[in-house]
RNA sequence: GGCCCAUUGGUCAAGCGGUUAAGACACCGCCCUUUCACGGCGGUAACAGGGGUUCGAUUCCCCUAUGGGUCACCA
């Protein structure tokens, strides 16, 4: 009789303290229903803070969301986390989105721009799913799994102190937790007293007892059972991630949750929360953290400490978008190396999630740079002249004014060895190409530091080699062979092992001849090959060129 | 501090009780070479430490150390 009462006494409460919900918790359930798929077919999502600041590891975990989904012919959707209104900054939705549409990372539901979503899952926005959350967490309260809490933050912050001057685990429950055992009476009249109030869990769980699961990255985890009554609906009416997480995962039908390693620690909740609601669990995969090295120490990417944290460090040096994401697969599945060399389309790859490592990798920028100059030195010049227009365009207006103006010559130098089986490796990102062509404008070359050309020999060199230089070779062949046979005719050698057996008999071998001229009209010691330079100049140029430092 | 997770060369990492402990990047050397590259060949370099279990541990267990995560009305 009594245990009848108060459960009526329950369903009042919980009535007064949701009053506008008119939907029930199994309505939801029906609008949501399963989706169509088999077992194999996995449901991922991607679901990021709008807080405008689009992170690398955004990028890493959207795309194990998103391969794994994708691969496996199942979905993936873009949902935001928007709970926390104070982080919430204007635009943010779209520019996630469009970053991560211009690393090839789509979604097949979600939020499409800043109001608007496709799918049958949504509302996209968690801030627009209030009323869903309220349900849930009234049916909790109706049920006895949930109250109001009356607690001020000032009482909180004192418990604490206390808790932890007395080195006892801090926070709300058990016996710390005063306002789980309010009868529903004295809530009620707290309530229509109007003192402010959250929805905390009533907490089942038992620390002196474990909860084990297996997390496809992590492997086997065990953990002691939550007994924290965690704050389920707060102050503004909005759900803490927590429990929006379970009803949200619960009602999309997501069947694989994959999300950075922070969350690992808050998973018992997270399994509480998904037991107490009735919900299946989904899988969870917690993806280690992108670290880098400080001094002797690892430490998490930081935005405001490290540069290469934001997506856009990438944009404006230059990395190509394909190039950070084959780097990230590498860093996934360290077997993407070998499968590359079969393969062209990194989005074909099948990542395994398995495979990854557990411990979080460094971010090597030097292995970026290596994965991207392979990539880049397999582009036809045309792929490479669009690129770096698009980016001098935007980031480095000068350049562009001068590459766009001499198309033909900077397509003719980004075609140099292009198609053969050993393709020069020259740059990294866009941002390495100014100063390995800017020689081949005099506006750059006239102003430059010169290299210092003075010594005799380099001038005797240059004095000769005027005289007979022909701008009209009709290959580099050719022109080399013109170019060896005036070096053993000043008396250099055309041959090394010859050189080396017999030093004496030469003033050098003719890669001095060639460095020399080189200098002379590069100002540089390190270029590729000097008759597509030649060419890309024009006979006038070189001829000023060289004159510079001959005598007559 | 409590609780979790991790620990193979400078970096990313194979390995899943018996291996000369892969490979890639970086570095060094040699070769090729008109320069610079590219490429080829070779080299330096690792199982955090200590206990067990075992005929045998990088692999399994325990302890220690180190690193990371987490302990909010933030996500």
């Amino acid at each position: 009789m009594i245990e009848v009462r108060k459960a009526i006494n329950m369903r009042e409460l919980a009535e007064i303290i949701f009053k506008d919900v008119t939907k029930s918790v199994q309505d939801y359930i029906e609008q949501y229903p399963d989706r169509n798929l088999d077992e194999t077919q996995i449901v991922s999502r991607y679901a990021p803070s709008p807080t405008g600041f689009q992170h690398i590891g955004g990028i890493f975990a959207a795309l194990v969301a998103q391969r794994i989904a994708t691969q496996s012919g199942g979905v993936c959707f873009l949902r935001i986390e928007d709970t926390d209104q104070k982080r919430e900054v204007d635009g943010a939705i779209s520019d996630t989105i469009d970053t991560m549409h211009k690393y090839g990372i789509d979604f097949n539901e979600g939020m499409v721009d800043d109001v608007t979503s496709k799918g049958n899952y949504g509302p996209y926005k968690q801030s627009e799913r209030k009323q869903i959350y309220h349900a849930f967490a009234k049916e909790l309260v109706a049920k006895g799994l949930a109250y109001p809490c009356f607690a001020t933050p000032e009482e909180l912050d004192e418990l604490r102190q206390q808790q932890v001057e007395q080195k006892i685990t801090p926070g709300y429950y058990g016996k710390f937790a005063v306002y789980r055992n309010l009868s529903e009476q004295e809530a009620i009249q707290k309530i229509q007293q109007n003192i402010p109030y959250i929805i905390r869990l009533k907490s089942n769980g038992n620390p002196d007892k474990r909860v084990n699961f297996h997390d496809l990255i992590k492997g086997d985890i065990s953990f002691p059972e939550n007994n924290q009554d965690i704050v389920i609906i707060k102050g503004d009416g909005l759900p803490t991630y927590h429990f929006a997480h379970a009803v949200d995962d619960a009602l999309m039908h997501t069947t694989h949750v994959t999300r950075g390693e922070e969350w690992l620690s808050s998973l018992p909740i997270h399994i509480q929360l998904f037991d107490m609601l009735g919900f299946k669990r989904p899988e969870f995969a917690h993806i280690p953290t992108i670290m880098k090295l400080e001094g002797n120490s690892k430490r998490k990417l930081s935005k405001r400490k490290d540069a290469e944290s934001a997506v856009t460090y990438y944009e404006e040096q230059g990395y190509p978008v394909i190039c950070v994401i084959e780097y990230l697969l590498n860093i996934i599945n360290s077997s993407y190396e070998q499968w590359r060399e079969q393969n062209s389309d990194c989005y074909k790859f099948n990542i395994e999630l398995d495979k990854m490592s557990k411990s979080g990798a460094l971010f090597d920028i030097v292995k970026l740079e290596d994965v991207s100059k392979e990539i880049i030195s397999k582009m036809s010049a045309d792929e490479m002249y669009d690129l770096y227009t698009k980016w001098a365009k935007q980031y480095d207006p000068q350049m562009y004014d001068l590459v766009t103006q001499n198309e033909k010559g900077i397509k003719m130098f980004f075609g140099i060895d292009k198609g053969t089986a050993k393709p020069r490796k020259d740059f990294a990102k866009w941002s390495d190409v100014k100063d390995k062509i800017v020689y081949l404008f005099d506006e750059f070359f006239d102003t430059e530091q010169e290299n210092a050309l003075a010594n005799e020999k380099e001038i005797e060199i240059l004095t000769k080699y005027i005289k007979v230089y022909n701008h009209n070779f009709a290959n580099q062949e050719e022109w080399f062979n013109h170019l060896k046979d005036f070096a053993i005719g000043i008396g250099y050698c055309a041959n090394r092992k010859e050189y080396k057996n017999n030093k004496d008999a030469y003033k050098g071998m003719v890669s001095d001849v060639a460095t020399v001229i080189r200098v002379a009209l590069t100002h540089r010691t390190n270029t590729p090959d000097l008759f597509v330079i030649m060419q890309i100049l024009g006979e006038k140029k070189v001829k000023e060129r060289l004159k510079k430092f001959a005598t007559s």
